[in-house]
DNA sequence: CGCCTTTGACCGGCGC
DNA sequence: GCGCCGGTCAAAGGCG
């Protein structure tokens, strides 16, 4: 049986196919294709609303020097974002009943020996949905309004470039995010987002939070909703497709003002060039 | 002082 | 059953 819950991108061979040895190739195609694949209808003309431009685009290099792995760069970013996954925890009640609460598994850890192993098998890993960006930059850590507090590093096999694990440090958000870059493409930063935040903070850290008339919105602009970044608006749409996967199985219409509707990439340098998505391996 | 990163150790899942 | 690997923990140290 093929496992959807076991969505892991570290899967390689999946990985592989996106970073596959034409990763240049990788960023030239329509991004429409892609799109599409997920069945989100993306009109170059539904520009208007919601703009992704923002600024939201981490890569777009006019963040605010926040967190200390950008600003030493952070002005050298590229814009080429490629959405490469969507995959969704096929169990909804999983979802809300993570397995995976921090504050849980501190408690967990904070108790001597016996709780915590019990508690870990009683509580089975559950993937939260997930998907990945891939975005050509300098940067590893790419600023999404959000922040993020680094639990881990890992060298990655058959890459020279360490993985790291950030988790969402507002304490009740669950949401994790593992920054890598590709070993076919070093110039490709491969974020991989899990979860979905509970919070609606678009906080910059060490730089306050972000509002609608913070000058370093660079957006400002007047009737935007929340300044979601790319990898959050696209959070965003994945969390109506797995509400809508959970009662229907078909995904929403993404332009029809359920969600907001996407710029044209090229013309807004955001999305940059979206080449690839996956389904789950 | 509080928050963050670093880093080695540990654990569980999975393939062989 | 064993070993590999990904993911997480938590102590220690750094920085503002």
């Amino acid at each position: 049986m093929n496992d959807p819950e076991n969505p892991d991108l570290s899967n390689e061979s999946a990985w592989r196919q996106l970073t596959a040895p034409d990763s240049d190739d990788f960023f030239d195609r329509d991004t429409s294709n892609i799109l599409s694949d997920f069945s989100w209808n993306l009109h170059h003309s539904s520009s208007d609303h919601h703009r992704l431009d923002s600024g939201v685009t981490p890569t777009a290099g006019v963040r605010s020097p926040v967190t200390t792995n950008l600003h030493s760069s952070t002005s050298s970013c590229s814009s080429s974002l490629a959405v490469i996954e969507v995959s969704t925890s096929n169990n909804p009640s999983a979802t809300s009943s993570s397995s995976e609460d921090p504050a849980e598994n501190s408690t967990a850890a904070k108790t001597p020996d016996t709780p915590k192993k019990e508690k870990k098998k009683a509580q089975k890993r559950i993937r939260q949905p997930r998907f990945a960006f891939m975005t050509k930059s300098d940067v590893d850590n790419l600023e999404d309004g959000y922040r993020w507090r680094k639990y881990g590093q890992k060298a990655v096999k058959n890459s020279p470039f360490p993985r790291s694990y950030y988790r969402c440090t507002n304490s009740r958000c669950t949401v994790k995010k593992r920054v890598e870059r590709s070993s076919e493409d070093p110039s490709v930063v491969i974020t991989t987002y899990e979860g979905q935040h509970c919070h609606q903070n678009i906080g910059f850290p060490r730089g306050g939070i972000l509002t609608a008339h913070d000058p370093r919105n660079f957006t400002s602009h007047h009737h935007l909703p929340p300044p979601l970044p790319n990898p959050y608006y696209y959070q965003e749409l994945l969390h109506q497709l797995h509400r809508d996967n959970t009662s229907s199985t078909r995904l929403p219409q993404p332009t029809t003002g359920d969600a907001p509707a996407v710029s044209n990439p090229s013309e807004e340098g955001l999305l940059g060039d979206i080449v690839q998505t996956m389904r789950n391996p």
